[in-house]
DNA sequence: ATCTTGACCTAAT
DNA sequence: CATTAGGCCAAGA
């Protein structure tokens, strides 16, 4: 059941709070490195799953490419603002500060031991 | 069933 | 530098 799709949650859920990380990024940890849009995709059907903060997802250079599909038209730049990450303009200010890599910041995925 | 589109990224030209 | 091309695979038309 789009297995993928449900690793790309579990990775998301555990981004810290005041943190962002990039599709690709994801995608590489997952070990499909050019599968950075699946990501997003995943990410676009991840209104089932709640506890998926999709809005500290954005692309490699810190844009908020996803903010269309939140509801309103700020609620994503909010969301972030309110963790303590600056946004102008759509995008990320001090994006490399913020920037959460799994891919160093957590142990090397496993399928589910 | 095919064709198009999409919250992307990297590498090659 | 900028631009193009290819890859990923799931939904909607």
């Amino acid at each position: 059941m789009s297995q993928f799709f449900n690793q790309v949650y579990g990775v998301v859920k555990k981004i810290p709070f005041g943190k962002v990380t990039s599709y690709g990024a994801i995608a590489r940890y997952l070990g499909h490195p050019q599968a950075a849009r699946m990501v997003g995709y995943a990410m676009n059907a991840s209104h089932d799953q709640l506890d998926v903060p999709a809005h500290r997802v954005v692309n490699r250079n810190g844009l908020l490419s996803g903010k269309h599909h939140f509801p309103g038209t700020r609620l994503m730049q909010q969301l972030l603002e309110s963790e303590g990450i600056p946004v102008k303009n759509d995008q990320i200010i001090d994006f490399k500060a913020c920037f959460w890599d799994p891919n160093t910041a957590l142990p090397p995925f496993e399928i589910e031991i």
